[in-house]
DNA sequence: TACGAAACTTGTCGCGCGTAAAATTTGTTG
DNA sequence: CAACAAATTTTACGCGCGACAAGTTTCGTA
């Protein structure tokens, strides 16, 4: 094969026999030329290594088949999860996806933002920063490309928003840990970082009054990505100060609960359900390692599966031209019961 | 602001009151206009909106702007961090970092490659599947694409290759494990998934012959990326098949040594240096979580931000025509004592 | 004040491909 | 075989910018 190089459209055009029209007119869309064409072209293709010039071909499109997706923080293995979902659907889809993570940064997410104006994307899945985003830019971004949220909204901001019911998960964890021993407190970052850390609090109380229980809520310093440590050390000082009302934590995210668990550890503080246990601790997210904790951690599965199916047929859905109004998709999430609480 | 719109770098010429060209010349590089004009199109860049198009830019230009970031699995917390860390290296030397993750799949990797050299990346930074990747596929993309292999090395592929020196981990755990108790056995999947599997094992085994023990292998089941669930329950059935001949595990890395922490849990198994635990267990990665585990888990640190640096300031020599024959570089790691061993 | 280099302007070409209109061929149907 | 529609070819233009050459202005220096 590759009997000689080919430089263009033009040469490939001679090689295969066809006009340079039809060869384009192929590399749109195989289905729309006549089938002995077809054979003809793709047996010049086994031949020559031809591939049509992406940059040519963006900049005489109107749209291009490029998918922008944006994470918080791509370190993160439950975004890379879903990061990795969303991208494989754009793919089958016949998309060419990029990856971005604004690393927690909103100067880097308005970035990311204003670069991927610059591609042109057919449009971009955004799960943003959150309560920290630069709100402007992010609308001024959502009414230039076709954009959906996920995640974490931002108002109404773009075509639509798909994510989690944060009240349902609430309620079935605070009604579990309820039915089954102590009413949990709430434990989480004083200034959260993460995005749905504040959704989550309020559903926390809500969940609680719900139950005619008395909402209890212990915050923690730290203000950057690194959860686990801030819940390690935030529950450390935590139980150094005795600021537990009940033997029962809720955690805001898994990664705290991962850093409280080690804390506990620390302290030789049994974790369960277990008779001789001291301590109940319970997450939310089901974070990938929260099977792995000591003990396995009790939590919340996001039904990131459906997040990201939704998310994607929503915006490819919108690509397609049709037009629907704003409308917030949530998913509801499992009790994921494990050895924790 | 944004009076009106424009269009293409002719109207921002007429705007700004200098010619295209000059223009142009501005947008490749600002210094190399005088201090006056560049004064105008700032002013006007503030008043409009502007923004070269991209796709017209590298259409025309040999060499983009852009690099390719290619992991194997960025779902892993060790890949995400250390492209985390070379992403933002390009983009303070004002280039375009494009990230992608091969899932594992050797097929996806192939796909990857062959899309990015449709982009003409500048260079490109990748961290193959390793042994099972398409050889062939990727030797004739390095020949094609100025590439700097990281983490993994086929051969002598690429520019360069900058990695971790396993022997010199192995030695180093290996000895620390012998000092302080029973000589180690080795733990790790039968058919090992990740790049650097068969070279920790060739190293243990000579760093045990070095120090005049006898090696021992213990391999399990399963050949995918779940690697905690993986070393879980082939710990499991190691453990009922007894075959540990020693109570210290070195595991071949940090997740099969986190789902192996699980399985001792499970087991009622209490790991650790005191006196009453019964097992040691140790890994290789310094993998973010290990410093959560219960007992957190005694490693060996990748110097990542070494390999990233080194990594990304050999692409860039070479991009800059700095032209030096093939080098493998190796940097050690560092021994992180914690309780599990 | 004059001079020369550096910076700028003007004009023009080319990159590789999308796209449209008109002319021609191909394949299908009665 | 005629008639017609679909597919293809031919021809031509445009996208937005990089690059180059030749002429003009600007600026620092003597």
């Amino acid at each position: 094969m590759a009997e000689r190089k080919i430089k263009n459209m033009e040469e490939f055009a001679v090689v295969s026999g066809i006009s340079r029209p039809t060869v384009s007119k192929y590399f749109n869309d195989p289905d729309s030329v006549r089938k002995t064409t077809r054979g003809k072209i793709e047996a010049a293709l086994e031949l020559y290594d031809y591939r049509p010039n992406i940059f040519a071909i963006n900049q005489n499109r109107k749209l291009t088949k490029t998918i922008g997706i944006v994470v918080p923080y791509l370190a993160d293995p439950f975004f890379a999860e879903i990061a990795r979902n969303i991208e494989q659907r754009c793919i089958d889809a016949g998309f060419t996806p990029t990856l971005y993570s604004s690393h927690g940064d909103p100067n880097l997410e308005v970035d990311i933002l204003n670069s991927l104006r610059s591609l042109k994307p057919a449009g971009v899945l955004l799960a943003p920063l959150g309560r920290t985003s630069n709100k402007k830019e992010v609308a001024d971004f959502c009414s230039n490309v076709p954009t959906v949220l996920f995640d974490s909204s931002i108002q109404d901001l773009g075509l639509a928003f798909v994510g989690s019911d944060n009240p349902q998960f609430s309620l079935l964890m605070v009604d579990y840990l309820c039915r089954s021993g102590e009413p949990p407190c709430f434990f989480e970052m004083k200034n959260p970082t993460n995005p749905n850390a504040n959704k989550r609090r309020k559903a926390y109380v809500s969940a609680m009054k719900k139950l005619g229980k008395t909402p209890e809520i212990i915050q923690v310093d730290g203000n950057a990505w690194s959860f686990e440590e801030i819940g390690r050390l935030g529950a450390l000082k935590a139980f150094e100060d005795d600021l537990f009302p009940t033997n029962t934590i809720l955690c805001s995210n898994d990664r705290l609960a991962i850093g409280f668990l080690t804390a506990c550890y620390e302290k030789g503080l049994k974790v369960g359900r277990g008779d001789n246990c001291m301590i109940r601790v319970a997450g939310q997210d089901d974070h990938p390692y929260s099977r792995f904790t000591c003990p396995p951690l009790t939590t919340i599965a996001q039904d990131y599966v459906a997040v990201s199916r939704h998310a994607v047929e929503t915006l490819f859905d919108a690509i397609d031209g049709d037009v629907k109004p704003y409308k917030a998709t949530l998913f509801e999430g499992k009790l994921v019961m494990r050895d924790s609480a």
